[in-house]
DNA sequence: TCCATAATTTGTATTTATTACAATGTTGAA
DNA sequence: TTCAACATTGTAATAAATACAAATTATGGA
């Protein structure tokens, strides 16, 4: 393994460390996936890519790590899709826009809406918004 | 059947007509059981409820049914749950609200932030709120 | 170092939501 | 009335996610 690759996860280790996750191999390879491909993967997307490079890896650590990492405020769930639940490992306040044409799931860098309600107690709120992207508009 | 009942179908029919649909005894019972049962059901909460009714009813035929509902514009399709798709009649411009201690799906009357891209080209937007509803915090 | 215990990972089975599809039933226009 | 188009049904398949027990690995104390 080159040496870049070794600081990287030492680095990972202490921020998992710090969070209270014991480092193990897979849990800093899924992050160090999460942190290096920022295309709001699905727990089958980060299986698939691992899987080659991790071959006992089991999907049931993919969703247990991913729904850690969540849990733990370090990532966030994604519903944008409907059936199936992306991972963004960018948990801070930014919006989501999905192409209706290829499927490709952006970040929109603006902070999202803050709304309250008389009745309701409101603690998060996420914005999804939809359209054709950059590269569908030029084809 | 009660009178009333039957003066709602005939008013849904047309409703159905217009789009385009024809207005079957099953797609008319759907439509009626969404506009009197505003919490955003799921196809298995129409199926449950309707079944009782429609003995012959089938989950396909409500799966289909709510589907080109949502296609004709006439209904929402709302991602607030992840896993499973939940469906307003009302498709308004108006945002959701979901209680995480209960689950219940509450609408905001208010209409969704307009936001812009200078990369994509914006269509359409959700925004959804997570916390604790009036009901649970008074407990 | 060795062992016991705890934590983590794995693989299989299960659950849940949804769709595919073919067979059956219904409806409306010629 | 007949037929073709459309709608519904039921079964099977697909897909995402979870449950759970067995296997593996890590950890800390003697």
């Amino acid at each position: 393994m080159k040496r870049e690759n070794l600081v990287y996860s030492e680095e990972i280790k202490e921020i998992l460390l710090k969070k209270g996750i014991a480092p193990s191999f897979q849990r800093i390879k899924i992050y160090e996936y999460l942190i290096s491909h920022r295309v709001h993967p699905s727990a089958e997307r980060v299986y698939i890519d691992l899987v080659g490079f991790i071959p006992t890896l089991s999907r049931t650590t993919v969703h247990s790590t991913l729904n850690l990492f969540a849990d733990k405020g370090m990532a966030r769930r994604l519903f944008i899709d409907g059936n199936l639940v992306r991972f963004d490992i960018d948990s801070s306040d930014h919006m989501h826009f999905k192409c209706t044409k290829c499927g490709e799931v952006y970040d929109i860098l603006k902070s999202s809406p803050k709304v309250t309600s008389p009745e309701h107690k409101v603690l998060s709120g996420e914005m999804y918004l939809y359209g054709i992207c950059k590269k569908c508009k030029e084809e």
